[in-house]
DNA sequence: TGACTGGCATTTTTT
DNA sequence: ATGCCAGTCA
């Protein structure tokens, strides 16, 4: 291959030194040591090694593919089968590619800088098309719009429709089109059978988005993938040069790629075939934003002659915690089948226990918190930083934030909102666009008005009629609007010296002028920081902080155009680590991360899982509710916790639930049920008390002559469990659901009162008496009469 | 132009 | 309950 002249290729002194693997001999003949390889198991190195034609690398939870991963691409190299430049790494978030190649350069030096496809998939087209931009009628400068760009867009020509923004939402809009893009149809290729959606005008609105988008030469982020599809299916030779410029590719979390992103790679691997997509189909977790689990389902015949490596041996979790995981996950059908093992000891059983109500749970999360802390749970002691709490939806961390402000236990919001997406941050992005370029039109009605300058709707339609009827960007029709005096007195004043520091700030940036300078110029000279120092509430303060930081974070670009592309694709935000502290999370942001301590609360049929999910996408959404689940156990190291409460406030009201239908799935072996603190003077656990001990304590307990208790018995009972006779077996033993007859009178959470004209396997249909006749889950139905006793 | 009010929904989220 | 939006009134 002779690529050893290729001087990137060299490696760290570190790596020769310690080489036992490698002879003298085969040293002097110019083979490189492989110190990366070591400590792999089998299944990893035939990962690593397996370098010719597709691979899937099918990777459990906690079982070391992002260790895989690396070492292959450092094999690649260093067995100089590539230049750093041939391989195509991608991933799903900037964070996964970061670590990527801080891991590969921690190996091979700093190879990895000559990576310049490695990414996500969002980087790598963006750096794809605007090499090829004007294929699909666009100039290399295009912009990036983000959701919020695109849904303010979207509303314009839903107004311009004359389309009732009412009844149909720019939101809905939105989701068509992005579903669309996701799937790389292009407004000539809708299917018929789409073409009901959105009241039926998607399709036109979709081709006029689309256009108008042209127009702005801008893109959207489905854009970016669906452009570079059809160009490559469009000129066989630009997709020619790719596939021969990529020798290798290697995609991380495949289950979470949709049709678009499938499409791209099939096209790519055309050339050298020597595919390696690393997934795992049981942590396929994103279907509601077009991922397609059917891709790795699929992946040996869509790429014939692939081999499959699965690793299953786990680095991570606690036997129990693994067992439990995986008697959960196998309630699944359709699933490609792994069997994850671990050498660690079985370790705690998961640690089950039932709450009169939410808030009760919030307490007593807080005080586990702090036991862990204190190593007085017969486990640990644990720090903060070592524990998490992974919820279902975000609403439900609100309680747990109440609880731990009230008793000052320091925690963070992981994937709260980001720093990119605040009011403040956006505004202040939306000057800068403008400032670089001028055509920027959705910038310049951000800003126009922002601070207040007196151009209300009037100034901005007569702008936006100029700039129709002139063809011209809405920034050069404010200047034609000043000349020609279009507007009374004060806005015009007002609109004159906007325009005139636009224009300035434009010359600044085309000087080359420093653009931390510029930046601060533009803070200040537009009367935008001003506006938030004269505002005197609360937030405003940090508002003006967030601007400070914005500016800071300036410094780490050569200049304003290269920040702004940065922006529009990466929009993290660092927490402070600077002292310990639990972390808060969905499920979904916690996929890829682990802790010693992970606490799941909230498992109740309907929050967890969703009834939402459940409703829109019937079994597909069960099963991907069921691998969530599977994800947040396998989170857990040593210790997991699952909660879950028979009462919750919602919608203002107190509501009964019924525990999480998962639980029930939990292999029973595994699983230890604590008893609740009311029953119990807030201990538990084995070393504390016998089972007749707690026997003994529950029964004195008053709280089982509560009617909330009864009723949680009463409804375990009828989903088929002996019942609760303490607090011990609470719906562990509970299986099937329950049995209704004809006519009989049922109560549904949503739906209320109804009766039974239907019955069949697990479904039952209900006349209900408001809210009409509907086939539901038997689950979700409780007998009439046993609802009558809820007391609230 | 800005403050107020009433209606309405209220999962998950990266780029 | 709560927050967000749009529409209304001063």
């Amino acid at each position: 291959m002779g690529l050893s002249s290729h001087g990137a290729l060299g490696y760290g002194a570190a790596m020769t030194e310690n080489s036992p693997n490698i002879s003298l001999s085969q040293r002097a003949m110019g083979v490189r040591p492989s110190p990366y390889l070591e400590g792999l198991n089998p299944a990893q190195r035939a990962a690593v090694e397996t370098l010719d034609g597709p691979v899937l690398m099918l990777a459990g939870a906690g079982t070391g593919k992002t260790r895989a991963l690396t070492a292959r691409i450092v094999h690649i190299l260093n067995t100089q089968r590539a230049y750093p430049r041939q391989i195509l790494a991608v991933t799903f978030t900037n964070k996964a590619a970061r670590e990527m190649r801080l891991r590969i350069n921690a190996m091979l030096g700093d190879q990895a800088e000559g990576m310049a496809w490695l990414g996500t998939f969002h980087s790598v087209c963006v750096k794809l098309l605007r090499r090829h931009a004007e294929l699909v009628g666009l100039r290399p400068d295009f912009t990036i719009l983000d959701s919020d760009d695109q849904l303010r867009l979207m509303k314009q020509l839903i107004i311009a429709a004359n389309i009732d923004e009412k009844r149909w939402p720019a939101r809905a809009l939105a989701n068509v089109i992005d579903g669309w893009k996701n799937k790389a149809i292009a407004p000539d290729s809708i299917p018929t059978s789409d073409a009901s959606f959105y009241d039926g005008r998607a399709m036109r609105l979709y081709a006029e988005y689309q256009e108008r988008l042209r127009q702005l030469n801008a893109v959207d982020f489905g854009d970016l993938l669906m452009h570079m599809v059809r160009i490559f299916q469009k000129y066989p030779d630009v997709l020619q040069k790719y596939q021969q410029d990529f020798k290798y590719i290697l995609v991380d979390e495949y289950q979470d790629t949709n049709v678009a992103q499938y499409l791209w790679l099939r096209l790519l691997a055309g050339g050298h075939s020597n595919i390696c997509c690393v997934g795992d189909d049981d942590q396929s977790i994103y279907g509601w934003r077009g991922a397609e689990v059917g891709n790795i389902l699929r992946f040996e015949r869509d790429f014939p002659g692939a081999t499959v490596i699965r690793l299953e041996q786990n680095y991570r979790s606690t036997g129990h915690i693994l067992a439990a995981a995986s008697g959960v996950i196998a309630k699944n059908g359709g699933r490609l089948g792994k069997t994850l093992w671990t050498q660690s000891y079985m370790g705690e059983k998961v640690r089950l226990i039932g709450h009169w109500d939410n808030e009760e749970e919030a307490r007593w999360v807080g005080e586990e918190i702090e036991a862990l802390q204190r190593g007085t749970r017969g486990i640990g002691p644990f720090e903060l930083d070592d524990m998490a709490i992974l919820v279902r939806a975000s609403h439900q961390m609100r309680g747990f934030e109440d609880r731990f402000l009230a008793i000052g236990l320091p925690y963070r919001v992981i994937g709260g909102p980001r720093f990119y997406e605040r009011l403040e941050i956006r505004d202040a992005m939306a000057y800068f666009r403008l400032a670089v370029s001028s055509t920027d039109d959705l910038a310049f009605e951000r800003i126009v008005n922002t601070p207040k300058r007196g151009l209300g709707e009037k100034a901005v339609q007569t702008i936006q009629r100029t700039a129709r009827e002139r063809g011209m960007s809405l920034l050069d029709a404010a200047g034609v609007v000043v000349e020609q005096r279009l507007l009374g007195g004060k806005a015009l004043a007002s609109l004159g010296g906007l325009v005139q520091q636009f224009y300035r700030w434009h010359d600044a940036v085309l000087a080359g002028r420093s653009h931390i300078e510029i930046a601060e110029e533009i803070l200040d000279g537009s009367g935008y920081t001003t506006m938030w120092q004269n505002e005197k509430t609360p937030d405003a303060e940090g508002r003006l902080e967030n601007l400070k930081e914005l500016v800071k974070s300036l410094d780490n670009f050569e200049n304003m155009q290269g920040f702004l592309e940065h922006v529009s694709l990466v929009a993290e935000n660092e927490s402070d680590d600077s002292q310990p502290q639990i972390s808060i999370m969905t499920l979904h942001a916690a996929k890829g991360l682990e802790f010693p301590v992970v606490f799941l609360p909230g498992w109740e049929d309907g929050i967890f899982p969703s009834q939402r999910s459940l409703d829109e996408s019937g079994l597909a959404a069960l099963e991907e509710e069921r691998r969530l689940a599977y994800v947040g156990i396998t989170r857990a190291e040593r210790v997991a916790i699952i909660s879950f409460a028979a009462t919750r406030f919602f919608h203002g009201q107190r509501q009964s639930m019924l525990p999480s239908r998962f639980i029930d799935e939990l292999p029973h072996d595994d699983v230890e049920v604590l008893t609740p603190p009311t029953l119990n003077n807030g201990h538990y656990g084995a070393a504390s008390s016998s089972p007749a001990q707690v026997e003994e304590r529950a029964a004195k307990a008053d709280v089982y002559n509560s009617p909330g208790w009864q009723r949680m018995q009463s409804r375990s009972v009828q989903r088929g469990a002996g019942g609760m006779k303490s607090a011990r077996n609470v719906v562990i033993d509970a299986v099937a659901s329950p049995v209704f007859e004809l006519g009989q009178r049922v109560f549904h959470q949503k739906f209320g009162y109804g009766a039974v004209t239907a019955l069949d396997a697990g479904k039952v249909m209900v006349a209900f008496d408001k809210a009409g006749e509907k086939h539901l889950m038997a689950h979700f139905l409780v007998p009439a009469a046993q609802a009558d006793d809820i007391p609230f």
